[in-house]
DNA sequence: CATGCTAGTCTTTTT
DNA sequence: GACTAGCATG
């Protein structure tokens, strides 16, 4: 990797790229309307650019960060462009190559914030106490620590749920806060109010550890650039430009990280939309938006209003949806294209049936010459993504679960990069508890407790602890022996690591260890699988120059970088969809506690209603074409069927824009559609005929509690009343699913509880 | 200290 | 229903 200092060898008037042409606008800009193209003319000074979705505001920034190289305004080294996640990192580096070439290879300063901190933090650790070789945590690690805290104070972690005080250290971190700094008072409730100092005892142990948690690698940034003028103004120098996308998402802590990185020449260009702010709960602040133009008293501010990417009915539809907001900044949209279809809602029985009949049309989209490639399942939560892979596995629909479990979060994987960091960072001792019996050394919770008295009474790491007990004799029997081996292995690894041949080191750990071993004895089923994910491990090490590098990037990237380029349907979360476009999207699960979820309109209120309410906006508007809504009548969650209500967000949609498809098979549907053009107050209870039918089912037929769900109130040949079809027989009962013959003529398939006893 | 069982939690979303 | 932390047992 290029140094990135060495920018000063530069002398200002080199031209790192062609000039451009000489006249008319260079063909990076072809194409660009008005304030677009005047948005990727203005270089200097701060911009705001506040667009909704699908404006082009991405396009823009790339646009503008191609000026801004082909002009020679600054060297590929000099510019900042910050995203949110890696997956926009990667996206927007792809794009700037398409304009510039292989030059985008010496923009060091792409990447998400965190990327970037570290690199500032890893060039500086002297400065933040930290050394060079520093851990970065997940959350998971980041977890136990702090339930090591709070054990060593004996606090009840039943009542005060370590989770929670995690949370909190998040928050302070995402507000820029040391713990010295937290208003006192905030977090009184936890732990009789021990939350502060419990932050300030969790900083001293990661800086024990030499380690760094998620917050740290901006919050460490803003103190040692408000610490340390002379490397903040280095920095200032340095980042002639800085351009920041999805801004609506910085949070408090990287606002300020920014503004004191813009404060000289003041050349900031953020990209943002309020309405696409999804990530409050991480601390996000949509406030900066308004900020930016506070602070910055030059800020010029561009609104993109023509939208490229949809039809009018999705950008109808979305757009009313997100009406219902009361805070939000208000924005206009408005397309050329014409035509189009409306947005579909689908009521089907359960999430098999959903994934059955998605699956469906997306085989007829391909069969009519779609790429799968264009075509999208946005889920709410993770678990939904289960229902259609187990689907498409079966169809055959070549598909592709982005974001989902990750490579490295699975155990074996973990295991052994635990012994990484471990031989990396001697004072990770997070990571050498967890491999301490791993495989089995005969070290249990007893020896392990003992260990982490000495570490704390005589502030050494644990490994230093084991060394230590061991000396003294304090230990008895097996675990003495294997200690004291584990000891001398990490040592003799220690020293091999100085060859710098990772993957050498990692397959002398795998076997010395013992760890490969022990898969290989393991009976169990997926012992077979365990073992390839290590082969695929030390496999997915290779493109890296050393173990340093490659331990940082599975910190900070989590998400396995499977690049191939097969045509699939991509199957994520809606937080993962944002920034990307599809033709087609599918958005299963629009019901009540699922979507809104119900925790976070418990936790958040209004609030947590509303960002629920654009992330239902950012899921229809990543519609080029298509998008079809999905709510069942059965969803089974947390080991049981629920029949939940379909969303509110649905009622929210103008009629005009969408289109109810009749109940596709078996649904109890009776009537007409509730849709209108004015949604009813929710508090005023649910306009949705399906909801008054199944009320009233309810009271009348009344079914034992506590019975397992396959059991029916129903059984064969009762007399049944439906609201829609009238009277008549039962014919099957399959759970609560039954076949009525109706004695209108038909034969459908009902949910019990829109039928009564008749 | 290892193993097997039970009860409780969990499904929001990501760096 | 799946996973896990915590407990009782060998
Ligand atoms: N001037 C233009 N002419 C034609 N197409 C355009 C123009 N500007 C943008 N587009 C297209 O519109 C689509 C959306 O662009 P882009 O992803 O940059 O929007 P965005 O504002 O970042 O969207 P979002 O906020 O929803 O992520 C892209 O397919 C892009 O190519």
């Amino acid at each position: 990797m290029s140094d990135p200092f060495d920018i000063d060898n530069f002398s200002a008037d080199d031209n790192p790229l062609e000039a451009p042409a000489e006249s008319g606008p260079p063909a990076y800009m072809a194409g660009l309307n008005a304030p677009q193209e005047e948005a990727a003319n203005t270089l200097d000074g701060p911009l705001l650019i506040l667009a909704g979705a699908g404006t082009g505001k991405t396009r823009v920034l790339i646009t503008r960060l191609a000026h801004i190289l082909t002009t020679g305004s600054a060297f590929p080294g000099q510019i900042l462009a910050v995203t949110f996640t890696n997956k926009a990192a990667q996206e927007m580096k792809e794009r700037v190559r398409a304009i510039i070439g292989d030059a985008v290879e010496s923009m060091y300063w792409l990447g998400t914030f965190h990327a970037i901190g570290v690199k500032i933090m890893r060039n500086h650790c002297d400065l933040v106490g930290l050394s060079s070789n520093f851990t970065i945590l997940d959350s998971d690690d980041q977890l136990r620590l702090v339930k090591q805290i709070v054990r060593a104070h004996d606090i009840d972690e039943k009542r005060f749920n370590p989770r929670i005080l995690a949370g909190l250290i998040d928050g302070w971190k995402n507000r820029g806060l040391l713990p010295n700094q937290v208003p006192a008072g905030e977090a009184e409730h936890y732990a009789e109010g021990k939350g502060i100092t419990f932050y300030a005892e969790y900083q001293a142990r990661l800086k024990s550890l030499n380690a760094a948690d998620f917050g740290d690698l901006i919050l460490l940034c803003l103190v040692l650039f408000q610490k340390n003028p002379q490397v903040l103004a280095e920095y200032q120098r340095r980042f002639r430009y800085i351009l920041v996308d999805e801004y609506q998402d910085t949070n408090i802590a990287q606002y300020l990280l920014l503004r004191l990185l813009a404060q000289g020449h003041q050349n900031i260009c953020c990209v943002g939309d309020d309405d696409q702010s999804i990530y409050g709960w991480r601390g996000a602040e949509v406030g900066n938006i308004l900020r930016f133009e506070q602070d910055f008293a030059a800020a010029k501010v561009i609104r993109l209003e023509q939208n490229y990417r949809s039809t009018k009915h999705i950008l109808g539809a979305s757009g009313g949806l997100i009406e219902a907001n009361q805070n939000r900044l208000g924005k206009t949209l408005w397309t050329e294209t014409t035509g189009g279809e409306k947005v579909t809602v689908n009521p089907v029985w359960d999430g098999r049936e959903e994934a059955r009949v998605i699956g469906e049309m997306i085989e007829d989209r391909q069969r009519k010459g779609q790429q799968l490639s264009e075509m999208a399942i946005l889920v709410r939560a993770g678990f939904q993504t289960r229902e259609f892979e187990e689907r498409f596995l079966t169809l055959g629909v070549p598909h592709r679960i982005v974001g989902g479990y990750r490579f490295y979060e699975r155990a074996e994987v973990r295991d052994v990069t635990s012994y990484l960091r471990h031989v990396n960072n001697p004072g990770d001792s997070l990571a050498f508890e967890r491999i301490i019996n791993v495989p089995k050394r005969g070290i249990g919770a007893a020896t392990v407790t003992k260990l982490h008295h000495i570490s704390r009474q005589e502030n050494c790491t644990l490994a230093e602890a084991a060394a230590r007990i061991i000396d003294r004799g304090d230990l008895r029997g097996k675990a003495k022996n294997t200690l004291g081996q584990l000891l001398q292995d990490f040592a003799r690894w220690r020293d091999q690591a100085r060859d710098n041949d990772h993957i050498a080191l990692t397959e002398t750990i795998l076997d010395e260890s013992g760890y490969s071993e022990m898969w290989r004895l393991d009976k169990s089923p997926d012992s077979q699988g365990k073992l390839e994910n290590l082969g695929e491990l030390v496999r997915a090490m290779e493109p890296f120059e050393g173990l340093d590098d490659f331990l940082e990037h599975i910190q900070l990237v989590m998400e396995n970088s499977q690049s191939d380029v097969q045509d699939k349907v991509s199957i994520m979360t809606l937080h993962g969809a944002k920034g990307l476009e599809f033709e087609t999207v599918f958005l299963p699960g629009w019901e009540e506690d699922l979507f809104p979820s119900k925790k976070s309109l418990e936790e958040h209120g209004e609030k947590g209603l509303e960002e629920e309410r654009r992330l239902a906006y950012v899921g229809l508007t990543r519609a080029k074409k298509e998008a079809h809504v999905f709510h069942v009548a059965s969803r089974f969650l947390y080991g049981k069927y629920t029949s939940p209500i379909p969303s509110r967000f649905i009622n929210e949609l103008p009629a005009a824009h969408v289109e109810i498809q009749q109940s596709q098979g078996m649904y109890g549907q009776a009537t007409t559609s509730g849709f209108s053009d004015s949604p009813p107050k929710w508090s005023q209870g649910y306009n949705n005929p399906t909801q008054l039918d199944r009320s009233r089912a309810k009271r009348q037929t009344p079914r034992p509690k506590g019975r397992s769900t396959t059991a029916s109130a129903f059984s064969i040949g009762d007399r049944v009343f439906h609201d829609k079809f009238g009277y008549g027989a039962v014919l099957t009962c399959d759970g609560n699913k039954l076949e009525v013959d109706f004695e209108q003529g038909s034969v459908k398939k009902v949910m019990d509880s829109f039928v009564s006893a008749a």
